[in-house]
RNA sequence: GCCAGGGUGGGGUAGUUGGUCAUCCUAGGGGACUGUGGAUCCCCCGACCCGGGUUCGAGUCUCGGCCCUGGCCCCA
């Protein structure tokens, strides 16, 4: 028998109608606030993606060569796609340009909880603005989004200009190593490392600014930073804005990208992969061939978000079965036709078995059982059963359609 | 790439010191019952992850692989 590949899942309806409706709430949350809807194709030219992560990522995409003798990947991410398809051809569209997308990816890793080969990613991007304002939207959109659906989680928020003031004056290769211990929250790694070497102040300044969580005695450790001013006002937007965030100067985002702001969520029951959001500032386009531009954005793993909602029911619409007899078939269809234009999900017998048959076939999947059969064919009228209460009514058709509309939950 | 624990019908399970072409529940399919059958009765479908080894004999022991579930690494 063969099976589906390893790291990628198949979804039966009862899921899929969860993961719509989350999708569905998250597209929406974007749309009201002015981020519009974008695509991009499933595979790029592999080049997009190594231009600024190097050859190594190689090993962890889905590469091939077409027929044309072109290398091309699938898409790992969504962010170099985006920016690749802003200077191709959002150049000469007003500035701020405002996008979300919600599109697969794909990454050749082990699987393990909430880590999938084939992944799905919810993210917004903001082209065209530096300011605090617009990075403090982008966080209160990311709020909101996970808000919508309806997982507890945290944000951290930092800002890469607080550690790059420490570390300044060392070597790309060293900061490239503390930054790493750092983000690990390895300080035993990290005291090996600094004080033998005479740098015990550093270890020290670090320490206490990855660990501090008030912007006062953040400029106290790293003294007067150019982008002191911006960065208060910053937090004083998110502070003003009443949202729960954390200050996380340890946010060190391990890429090269990120110039400013940068900001993570976490959230529960999701193991070791427990971050299910990642954002900040950065600048992509001068890469692609366009003018350097600023840009702010964030993607969220919809697959652990749906991990962290955990098992729910999907949500219960109404199910209208129809029984028939072989004089009432041309009412059935005139019936259906009716409830589904009002939006009813109807569904037809097609067995052509007894009426007895049918209903007992009916009673396992839906809430109202419509019989159609030679006296109501002659009459125009539906003999309606609400199954839940065993209730049964004779009614016109229109009155049938009312009744169901009429109890449909919310 | 590394580590740990696992793979018996679609789902959940039983299976002794190796010993009849494997248990039970559930789901699924079919039939009887000809307008209430959401019932009842009958029948059917369908599994030892794959491959080598030990053995007269392997679901069971052993080795390798694959896959699953976690953890590490990585996380653009």
């Amino acid at each position: 028998m063969l099976k589906k590949p390893r790291g990628t899942r198949d979804f039966l309806p009862d899921e899929m109608e969860q993961r719509r409706d989350i999708e569905g709430r998250m597209r929406e949350t974007a749309c009201r606030w002015g981020y519009r809807e974008i695509c991009t194709p499933e595979f790029e030219e592999l080049e997009l993606f190594t231009i600024r992560s190097g050859e190594g990522i190689i090993g962890e995409m889905y590469v091939f060569e077409d027929k044309g003798g072109r290398m091309m990947a699938l898409r790992p991410e969504l962010t170099a796609p985006v920016l690749r398809m802003y200077v191709n051809e959002g150049k000469t569209l007003p500035k701020p340009l405002r996008w979300h997308y919600f599109a697969d990816c794909f990454r050749y890793e082990r699987p393990q909880k909430g880590r999938y080969r084939q992944f799905w990613q919810f993210g917004v991007e903001l082209i065209g603005v530096d300011s605090p304002l617009a990075e403090a939207e982008v966080i209160l959109l990311a709020e909101e989004s996970l808000s919508a659906a309806g997982i507890s989680f945290s944000i951290h928020v930092g800002h890469l200009a607080l550690m790059r003031s420490l570390l300044a004056g060392l070597p790309d290769e060293e900061q490239k190593r503390i930054r790493r211990f750092l983000d690990k929250k390895d300080f035993n790694g990290l005291y090996d490392h600094l004080v033998p070497a005479g740098k015990a102040d550093l270890f020290n300044a670090l320490t206490r600014l990855v660990s501090c969580r008030d912007l006062g005695e953040v400029f106290d450790i790293t003294g007067d930073l150019p982008e002191r001013k911006r960065i208060e006002e910053l937090f004083m937007i998110l502070d003003q804005s009443g949202i729960p965030y954390t200050l996380d100067p340890g946010i060190a985002r391990g890429l090269d990208y990120y110039t400013g702001m940068v900001f993570e969520a976490f959230a529960g029951n999701l193991g070791a992969e427990n971050q299910v959001l990642g954002g900040g500032t950065y600048r992509l386009a001068h890469l692609f061939g366009g003018e350097d531009t600023p840009s702010c954005g964030f993607a969220i793993g919809f697959d652990r978000v749906m991990v962290s909602r955990g098992e729910q029911a999907p949500p219960h619409r109404l199910v209208a079965g129809i029984a028939h007899t072989p004089e009432g078939r041309e009412w059935a269809l005139a019936v259906s036709r009716d409830f589904r234009a009002a939006g009813i999900r109807t569904e037809l017998d097609l067995s052509g078995r007894s009426l007895g048959q049918q209903l007992s076939r009916i009673a396992k999947s839906a809430d109202y059982a419509l019989i159609l059969g030679q006296r109501e064919s002659m009459n125009r009228m539906v003999t309606i059963k609400d199954l839940r209460s065993g209730v049964q009514k004779e009614l016109p058709l229109t009155d049938a359609v009312r009744e169901v509309i009429g109890s449909e939950p919310r």
